[in-house]
DNA sequence: AAAAACTATTGACAAATGTCAACGTTTTTA
DNA sequence: TAAAAACGTTGACATTTGTCAATAGTTTTT
C-alpha cells in the first residue's frame, strides 16, 4: 500500500506533499503470495523495492543444493540485489516471499531520476545505504570473531522480531551453520 | 601527499580546480611509521581518513587476545570506524600502520560541510560508500557459503596485491580461520 | 654482528561442526 | 479431513578446525 510508504518517508524526512506524491506516482505495486519469487537466480534485477507489508528473504543456492540466506526483509525495509542492479549482471540470488507481501517497485531509471530531482529523497536513500553498510560491517565482524553460539545469541538479541518470525533452520543459514548444529547449541544452552 | 589525493579525485570526478583546492585546504596530514596507530580501541573516531601512501589494517582484539582483521587499507583507500564516527561511541577497533604511511585526515564537521558545499564531492563519497557496501555483501556471502579453502582462494583471487603484501596469518585472520588451518590448507592444496 | 621478534610449518590431540538417517510433531496443501 | 510437506531433534560417525607446543627460517632491532 502506498500509505505505508508515505508514512515511512514522512518519518525520515519532511518533504513537500507534492514531491512525495510525485515520487509515489512512479511506484509499481506488486503483490506476492507466500513462496512466490520477486527475483530468481539468473535474472537481472532492475528495481528498488520497498516492502510495504509481508516478509521476504534473499538467498543463494550452492552446488550441493544448500541455501544461504543473505537477508530478511520485513515491512518497511528495502530489498533487491544491488550488484545485479548496478552491473546489469544476472543475479546469484533468489528473493522469495516467506509471507504474503506487498512490494513497491521503482524502476532503476525512475528511481535515479527521483534522487536527482529531490535532494531530500536522495539524502534519505544515502542514509539508508549508510546504515546498511554499518549493519553489514557488524555482520562481518560477528562472522570472523564469534563462536557459533555467540552468533546465534547475537542474532536473537539484535533481531528478536525476525528470530520469532522465521523457522530456526533459516537463522542457522543466515549465520552460516547447519540446522543440526544450531539445534544442538540451543539444547546445550537449555541445560545450563 | 596532497598530490595523490588530487589525482584520486580527478580520476573519479571532474571538479573545478578551485573547489578541489578548497577541499584540500581542510586536509590534515598525518604521518605514521610502521606499527604506529591511527586509532586505538576505546577512542572515538572523528575523521574521514584517506591513505595517500603506505598500508594499514583495522582489527579488534577479543577476550582471548586473538586479533580479528576487519580491513586492509592500501594507498588510495579510505579507512576509519564509521560506527564510532556517527554514534560518537568508543571504537572496538585498532587501526595500525603495517608500513610507513601518510594519511589525510578530514575532521567530521569539515568533511560534512564539504559534502554539502560540493555536490560532486558528495556524489563521489556516496559512490564510494555504495561500492564498499557491495564489497561487504560479497564478504558476507563468502563467509556463510564457502569452505575455508574457498574463502582463501577467493581472497587471493580478489585481492592479489594485498595477499602479496601481508603475512599469511593476517589473511587467516581476515577470513576468520586460524593461521595453522590456513597453513595446512595451503600445503594440502600443493600436493594436488 | 648478535639478539630478539616474527613467521610459517608440523605433530598430537581435543573440540566443534557437518552429514546422513530416523523419528515424531506441526503446519500446509489438496 | 487426509495426505504431504516442513520442521526440529537426536544418534552415530566422519571431517574440519582449533589449540598447544616445538622447530626452523626469516626479518627486524639493537
Amino acid at each position: 500500500m502506498l500509505e505505508v510508504f508515505k508514512k515511512y518517508i514522512n518519518d525520515k524526512v519532511s518533504m513537500p506533499e507534492d514531491d512525495l506524491s510525485e515520487i509515489l506516482s512512479y511506484a509499481i505495486l506488486k503483490k506476492l503470495r507466500r513462496r512466490q519469487f520477486l527475483l530468481q537466480e539468473g535474472d537481472v534485477w532492475r528495481y528498488n523495492a520497498f516492502v510495504s507489508s509481508g516478509f521476504l528473504r534473499k538467498y543463494s543456492v550452492d552446488d550441493k543444493g544448500t541455501e544461504h540466506i543473505m537477508s530478511f526483509s520485513p515491512e518497511n525495509y528495502w530489498t533487491g540485489d544491488r550488484e545485479s542492479l548496478v552491473n546489469e549482471t544476472p543475479s546469484k540470488f533468489n528473493i522469495e516471499a516467506l509471507e504474503n507481501a506487498e512490494i513497491l517497485l521503482f524502476k532503476k531509471d525512475d528511481f535515479d531520476m527521483l534522487c536527482k530531482k529531490f535532494p531530500l529523497f536522495n539524502n534519505m536513500v544515502n542514509n539508508i545505504l549508510h546504515r546498511s553498510f554499518l549493519t553489514s560491517q557488524n555482520r562481518i565482524h560477528s562472522s570472523i570473531s564469534l563462536t557459533s553460539e555467540e552468533k546465534y545469541n547475537n542474532f536473537v538479541l539484535k533481531f528478536p522480531s525476525i528470530a520469532n518470525r522465521v523457522p530456526q533452520h533459516m537463522i542457522a543459514s543466515y549465520i552460516g551453520i547447519s540446522p543440526e548444529t544450531l539445534s544442538r547449541i540451543r539444547s546445550q544452552a537449555n541445560k545450563r
